[in-house]
DNA sequence: ATTTGTTTCCATCATATGATGCATAATTGC
DNA sequence: GCAATTATGCATCATATGATGGAAACAAAT
């Protein structure tokens, strides 16, 4: 029994996938409630009831949007992790930070779905998902924090937050901060880049952090 | 000829000022268009009417809890400004967090509200808020980041984003990424700050040594 | 061609939502 | 006290929105 996400993701031009498409931009623009069914149908160029016919009601279609992303962001997540094993600290970061910037940029929607979803709540039902900081332990065993699952701390996983917040931030407020920094959008990728590793590259590789430690 | 936001600001137990409140809360909460006036007229305890007597319609209120907000942001950062002057770039990276940090866990509905106003669209019109990043440029300043007004690079400007961005994240996040630290509420306070100043300071310390390397 | 199953759209419904008119109550100034 | 102003709530409206029934168009198989 294929659900129709399987179905969409089966036939990428079926309308099904078409629909699908046009909500994770859609949500991601305006959030949840942000949305209506008739903006969704309007932008695929078909009536509200095709799409309640293929989708079922409101709800469920946001919650394949956003089971769509997860999936997405946890393939993103295990490339990287098999990319960067085994690599120094410093080129960990540099891939993970160019891959999932790629992935980020590519698909504006993702970013701003996770931001939106994390950050403010629905109503009535307050749809929540945690599936996505279920993956978080991984990424602090994967660049080297931990040890195992039982070794991650809070301070790791709050240290992997910031590594996520920062790219997710960058990515999900392009439109804003563009503006402000008064690039275009190659430049400003790779300006997100650059002050990325700028930040995070010197606190995780130990030898600048003791040798900061020495001199202070 | 005072405004309605001056009103409330003047007399903080008039109706006027509790509309003000339940809509900053509600607002961060669920988004502009995930708050119905009806929800905010229920928190007050109030009927729709009597709340649109006082505010005019949806939008103006909106309009005034950012206006609010962002006044109240730009007075944390000026005092942040005048304390942290002078010092030196740890010290000031330091005042900045916890001053900072202790004023958007105090009011939560701050950072949320800064972060989905930035993040997201409102329909149709697209209420567009640029009124905080113009003091981005200010907080390069007084960071140390650039000499003045004309100094200020798309770099520069990256970065204090980047500082920003990772506050506003965790105070955003606060109730999901709690779960997932499992950890109540000033534990993750302190946590958040510690993570700040492990990411922040190496970076931006680094950068003064290579700074005056290079002078020498 | 006929049957069968799938897809699409039109018309429509029930409720939610933003907003207002108006009568009444409360407050203020004198 | 009394008039004038301000504030509140009830009833109501127009539109927006999520959702559905059912007819028609389309496709596939025999």
């Amino acid at each position: 029994m294929p659900t129709p996400l399987e179905k969409a993701r089966k036939n990428p031009d079926s309308m099904k996938a078409k629909i699908l498409l046009s909500a994770r931009h859609l949500f991601g623009e305006y959030g949840y409630h942000g949305v209506t069914t008739r903006m969704i149908a309007n932008e695929v160029g078909i009536d509200i009831s095709t799409l309640h016919y293929h989708w079922g009601d409101k709800e469920s279609l946001y919650d394949a949007v956003v089971t769509d992303i997860h999936d997405e962001i946890i393939g993103v997540l295990k490339d990287v992790e098999k990319v960067a094993h085994g690599k120094s600290m410093t080129t960990r970061l540099n891939i993970a930070i160019d891959t999932v910037c790629d992935f980020l940029f590519a698909k504006p929607e993702v970013p701003k779905l996770v931001v939106v979803s994390a950050f403010t709540k629905t109503r009535p039902h307050g749809i929540k998902d945690d599936r996505l900081s279920q993956h978080v332990p991984n990424i602090a065993i994967a660049m080297g924090l931990a040890p195992d699952k039982k070794g991650v701390s809070p301070r790791d996983l709050a240290r992997v937050l910031a590594i996520a917040n920062a790219m997710y931030s960058f990515a999900s407020g392009e439109s804003s901060f563009k503006q402000l920094l008064k690039v275009e959008h190659k430049e400003y990728v790779s300006i997100v880049k650059d002050t990325l590793k700028f930040i995070l590259t010197p606190a995780f590789t130990q030898e600048t952090a003791q040798n900061l430690a020495v001199r202070s």
